[in-house]
DNA sequence: AGATAAATTTAGATTACCCTAAATATATTT
DNA sequence: AAATATATTTAGGGTAATCTAAATTTATCT
């Protein structure tokens, strides 16, 4: 039996050791869950006394196979419904995050299967960030991030990094979202900003945008 | 702020007291919840510090207002969510009950408000029972169980009292779900039974299946 | 009415999760 | 290599929800 609590962490244990690759530390476990340090090493404990993450004092923990699973499960189900939200409840995709924060706790197997199945077997979020498949396997997409990509080459908007409200609400009064057509007119030197063409027209995008946005070639 | 926990509480007493109406003791709501009447006493205290629950000492508890809101709103939630397993998520008719125990405690009314017209505003969910309206209205049908219905009238099926699995499953087995047409061709006076017709041919009825039959002149 | 049974409440613990403050270990400076 | 700063853990408690066993109240039976 693993809590709704104990599931929150080993999530935030995934995302923070990129995915599941790398040692996570007490704190930044802390700020992400919103908690206390003291309560992260409680909660350690009982992890790893469950075996889902490997811990050595002071020196921060690791998901073991059994915790990378449960991750991977519960971020399949948060994604999966997300796209439900957006697809059939016209949530937009800054709206959906919070909903699946919960919905994503519900346990039935049945439930995540067919409502795959209702979504067509959906392979990316509303977010373009990638659907597991039953088995966690991930489908690779070949993005870069806008600050990187290239001047006079036709790019299309795969995903975003930040996924917070206020960058998805500032992407939609620009008329950027998933699937939008970008070509680089010019690249600033002088602080970073680039002048993108869009269906629509130029516009200048800074830095910390740049840096937000996935592209991929077509 | 409440809690998952005193949700199911207040849920169950709106039940358990005929839909709000009636004074519920400590033991039914035990056996209800599954815990132990010391329990129940405790949670009751703070319902009704909460004001939730009128509670004199010994005399059993009555929802207030402001609680019957509460067990309407869930109950709108569960019925919603019933219907969509059912209609959209190939769940059947004795499957979706569980999911939407855990699935009417999602606190979003967007979702709810969203989901109600995704399923195009139903009234009744899988198992025949009214689907409240935001303000807590239910559509009244005048309804009779089988047991009570006469000889030789057209009836259709419109719901059942008993929504367990085994029930559901004997109304599977003998092809008869919400909408079916039934016909009483006797009433054995010895054991009560029932011997009615079905589209497919005539069955016989034991008195219980009869008792949990809701049936409306067609 | 008095005795007995049943229902309900209180007392005292337990588990999960979280907190503050103090102690300890590790990392960074000088 | 100290000294200082930062990160982490431990100690000691708190709240929500649960439990068992004992006490108390209400209901039922002679
Ligand atoms: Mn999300
Ligand atoms: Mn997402
Ligand atoms: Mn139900
Ligand atoms: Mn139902």
């Amino acid at each position: 039996m693993i809590t709704l609590t104990e599931e929150n962490y080993i999530k935030a244990i995934y995302h923070l050791g990129n995915n599941g690759v790398n040692t996570v530390n007490t704190n930044a476990i802390a700020e992400a869950i919103n908690t206390k340090a003291s309560s992260v090493t409680d909660m350690i404990k009982k992890l790893s006394e469950k075996n889902f993450v490997d811990y050595k004092k002071y020196q921060g923990v690791t998901l073991t196979e059994a915790g990378k699973r449960v991750a991977v499960n519960i971020i399949r189900k948060h994604r999966l419904w997300e796209v439900f939200l957006v697809e059939k409840l016209n949530f937009s995709w800054d709206e959906v995050h919070e909903v699946a924060e919960h919905l994503e706790h519900i346990q039935s197997e049945k439930l995540i299967d067919e409502l795959n199945a209702f979504l067509d077997y959906p392979t990316h979020d509303p977010h373009g960030d990638p659907i597991p498949d039953k088995d966690g396997n991930f489908t690779h997409i070949d993005k870069i991030v806008l600050s990187k990509a290239e001047v006079g080459v036709a790019y299309k908007c795969v995903g975003v990094v930040d996924t917070s409200t206020t960058f998805l609400q500032y992407l939609d009064s620009n008329h950027i979202g998933l699937g939008t057509l970008i070509t680089i007119n010019h690249k600033e030197p002088f602080d970073n900003s680039i002048s993108i063409k869009l269906e629509h027209g130029d516009i200048v995008v800074s830095q910390s945008v740049a840096k937000n946005l996935y592209l991929k070639k077509i």
